[in-house]
RNA sequence: GGUGGGGUGGCCGAGUGGCGAGGCAGCGGCCUGCAAAGCCGUCAACGCGGGUUCGAUUCCCGUCCCCACCUCCA
């Protein structure tokens, strides 16, 4: 069984054969934090995350990188006009005035990360941002200046251009003929030897902040969106790496821009370009123009952390994935279910008898993983097994159930669904503690009048619990006590 | 115009040249004092028109429609 995974380069799946035996470096596009991540960006990163978990499950030691764009046109625009005097707060009205540059994307970084944390995503090996890796993209900017690749704009703006017609090998990642390039509209020729020249260094502009302005040999100025991540890939992953991914939207130009300037400058750079699929809404691309955009905060008021995870985790990384009302109860139906097998096998046969069963995901979980990480397949391998084990354990087969139980909580595992932080868990609080002493105690009550055949004092006590949003199962080992969504959501 | 990806049952979403995943929702049953959970059964699909084939949802041709990207974009 190997890993196979598509590749956007060849625009095929094939087998992934890492550089080095049991190691794979991964750089992935992160976040320009100019604004609030939306559903995208973590869809992406959850996508990210599982292809990590599942090269670690499958024994790699992963090395992963993903930038923080930490400088860019937009960044400089939102935070220059926090400065005006009618400034109401930005996108989401919640902006502060006045804020520089640098303050503003840290500001947005730290709300990425957040999200992430939120859905448990867990840090890369790394996060470098662009501001910090100046002497990296100079020394970048200077092999493709002297392998005759790049040139300083003639018009004295002092912008660095890519030549892209000096680079016959440009437009291999997306397989397309420069001469079918539409031209941007909004391009601006002045000073490019053709129109589809990008921007490896942006000369200082009158009236941008000098904070954002870096001393180059070619004048004052900042990097160009593309540049870095070449710079920085190549600096932690070495100038050939295994993966190079992102959203489907960065193949072009990002990623194309990427591959033309790097492997100009004489690097191997990806053997390997994963690109994850966008979210729709009801079928449509979100966006804020449209306006039918839902935001990672949204979700995790609609739903529990665990329950968005699975979502954003659920369709095949490349398909898009589709956001509809109601989509979010589903998967928290999904995951309850999984949640409460693994709890019943737990209170049946005990926490030992399930740790010592084989952590061992089934085979037709592994091959789906394997196959380009399919993990809807994976997801029916795990349904599967519940079921299985659910059955196992209404006939009393210990060993089975364990072993399902077992299985079922590696699967979870690997999928992150057991790393999210969902409210209520992690240390028993005191009122927790009290609460628990307060329930016992009406459940032991409530036994006794069942014991009675008391029905009617035992559904009163039943009643009453779930009035304050205790629900109730019995069992034959007894009642189990939870606190179900509704209740969480406060 | 160029490039890439799609159209699967009520919804989501895999997959395959014949034995038709999985989830959610529905229906019937079992279990339960009742419920909940669980289990069993059940309903039901492959955009349209041709072709190849013993047989196609799966391969080929045509056609319609949808989505993404083409220098802001995860």
């Amino acid at each position: 069984m190997a890993l196979r995974l598509y590749d956007t380069k060849t625009a095929t799946v094939r087998d992934f054969v890492p550089l080095e035996p049991g190691r794979v470096s991964l750089y992935y596009c992160g976040a320009t934090v100019q604004g609030r991540p939306h559903v995208g960006h973590v869809r992406s990163a959850v996508a990210f995350d599982l292809l990590v978990r599942w090269l670690e499950h499958i024994g790699f030691a992963v090395t992963s990188v993903r930038n923080v764009t930490d400088i860019d046109d937009k960044i400089l625009e939102k935070a220059a006009a926090s400065f005006a005097a009618d400034f109401a707060g930005g996108d989401d009205g919640a902006d502060p005035a006045g804020e520089p540059w640098f303050a503003l994307a840290h500001r947005f970084e730290q709300a990425f990360h957040a999200a992430y944390d939120a859905l448990g995503v867990r840090r890369p090996t790394y996060e470098p941002r662009a501001t910090g890796h100046m002497t990296e993209m100079f020394a970048l900017i200077e092999r493709l200046i002297e392998a005759g690749h790049a040139y300083p704009a003639e018009d004295g703006s002092g912008d660095v251009y890519f030549d892209v017609r000096s680079w016959p090998a440009y437009g291999e990642l997306t397989r397309q003929a420069l001469e079918d390039m539409q031209d941007a509209p909004d391009a601006d020729p002045r000073g490019k030897r053709d129109s589809r020249d990008f921007a490896l260094w942006k000369g200082h502009k009158e009236g941008e902040p000098e904070t954002a302005a870096w001393d180059s040999p070619w004048g004052r100025g900042r990097p160009g969106w593309h540049l870095e991540c070449s710079a920085m890939s190549t600096k932690y992953l070495g100038s050939t790496f295994d993966i190079h991914g992102g959203g489907l939207d960065l193949r072009f130009p990002h990623h194309e821009n990427e591959l033309a300037q790097s492997s100009a400058a004489g690097d191997g750079f990806a053997r390997h370009w994963l690109h994850n699929g966008m979210v729709t809404y009801e079928g449509e691309k979100m966006s804020k123009s449209v306006g039918n955009t839902i935001s990672p905060d949204e979700m995790l008021a609609a739903a529990r952390p665990t329950a968005v995870r699975y979502f954003l985790g659920q369709a095949q990384y490349r398909s898009p994935l589709d956001y509809r009302p109601g989509a979010l109860q589903e998967a928290e139906a999904a995951v309850e279910r999984i949640e409460t097998f693994a709890a019943r096998a737990v209170e049946t046969l005990g926490e030992d008898a399930v740790a010592a069963a084989a952590q061992q995901v089934p085979a037709e979980f592994a091959a789906a993983m394997d196959d380009d990480l399919n993990v809807p397949a994976a997801l029916a391998a795990l349904h599967e097994t519940v079921r299985a084990g659910n059955t196992a354990l209404d006939e009393g087969a210990a060993d089975v159930a364990a072993a399902r139980a077992a299985a079922v909580r590696t699967m979870v595992s690997v999928l992150g669904l057991d790393d999210v932080p969902e409210a209520g868990s992690g240390a028993v609080s005191a009122e927790h503690a009290a609460l628990a002493a307060l329930v016992d105690g009406l459940l032991a009550e409530r036994a006794e009048a069942k014991a009675e055949k008391d029905f009617a004092r035992a559904d009163a006590i039943r009643d009453r619990l779930a009035a304050a949003g205790v629900m109730i199962e019995d069992s034959r080992e007894g009642s189990r006590w939870s606190l179900p969504k509704e209740a969480r959501r406060g």
